[in-house]
DNA sequence: CGTCTTTGACCAGCGC
DNA sequence: GCGCTGGTCAAAGACG
């Protein structure tokens, strides 16, 4: 059973599936960044269109609206939205297509700052609150541990290793496109230390396996780590955008 | 006591 | 002109 030629036969056989298992992981990375390419051009070819249907372009409060969805405890009440700034609360109000109140802050982080913002829970899904900001800010965000702590902000710089359950991003109905765009662009090559052009390797992946490249797509969605992995893509990407709220 | 939040009142814009 | 709605103000209360 243990004989040296079993033992070499199952080392082989070992290699050949690593080799298999590699060959596989590089072409799903590939895939995985096209696909995240092609999702971001389309979302650009969205966000173009919509910014053509606006109906006033050159409005300048409207072009410095940004709106965003943020992930919050439910049970939550506050309507704070920690995103680095120091806001002071001046108003709720409760509106008529929303039964949540609508609370409305001022950025006082520096004298006379525009910025306002508006926060309010969303209907269908009272688990995320809807923010939207007005106007740009006349000043920085608050670096790390500088100033006080206050209930309505934290210090944590704006958008970036903020608690997972505070990561907001657009909304995709906003025709007033925010500051931030998710880049879903992987740095996959980098990921598989491979500097091969990505569509020769999809094509080798695919006329190899004799897949197509819907198969391919399919076999990438039924991948267990596939949404880990577009999750920290998205977070990835949060966390290297620059601040341009 | 100073600062911040809450909340009712007030104001402006818009549609009818 | 009137009523509705969203946005802002400011007095009062809460809190550290």
């Amino acid at each position: 059973m243990d004989s040296p030629n079993y033992d070499k036969q199952k080392v082989e056989a070992l290699q050949v599936e690593l080799e298999c298992l590699k060959r596989e992981n590089e072409a799903m990375g590939l895939i995985f960044e096209t696909l995240s390419k092609k999702y971001n051009a389309l979302y650009q070819a969205y966000l173009r269109q919509e910014s053509n249907k606006r109906p006033r372009p050159d409005d300048p409060v409207a072009s410095r609206t940004s709106q965003f969805l943020v992930k919050t405890d439910p049970r939550d009440q506050s309507l704070v939205v920690k995103d680095g700034f120091q806001w002071r609360k001046y108003g709720q109000k409760v509106t008529k297509h929303n039964p949540s109140p609508r609370a409305y802050f001022k950025c006082f982080m520096a004298p006379g700052c525009p910025v306002k913002k508006k926060v309010q829970r969303c209907m269908e899904d009272k688990s995320y609150v809807v923010a939207t900001y007005e106007g740009q800010h006349n000043h920085d965000v608050d670096p790390p541990g500088a100033g006080k702590s206050l209930s309505s902000s934290c210090n944590s710089p704006i958008f970036s290793p903020a608690p997972a359950t505070s990561v907001p991003f657009p909304l995709p109905g906003n025709p007033f496109r925010p500051a931030i765009t998710l880049e879903l662009t992987l740095s996959g090559s980098d990921v598989l230390q491979n500097r091969r052009n990505p569509t020769s390797l999809m094509h080798d992946y695919i006329s190899n396996n004799n897949k197509s490249i819907e198969d391919c797509v399919a076999s990438l969605i039924k991948y267990p780590n596939f949404t880990p992995a577009l999750a920290a893509a998205v977070a990835r990407s949060i966390r290297t955008e620059p601040s341009k709220v």
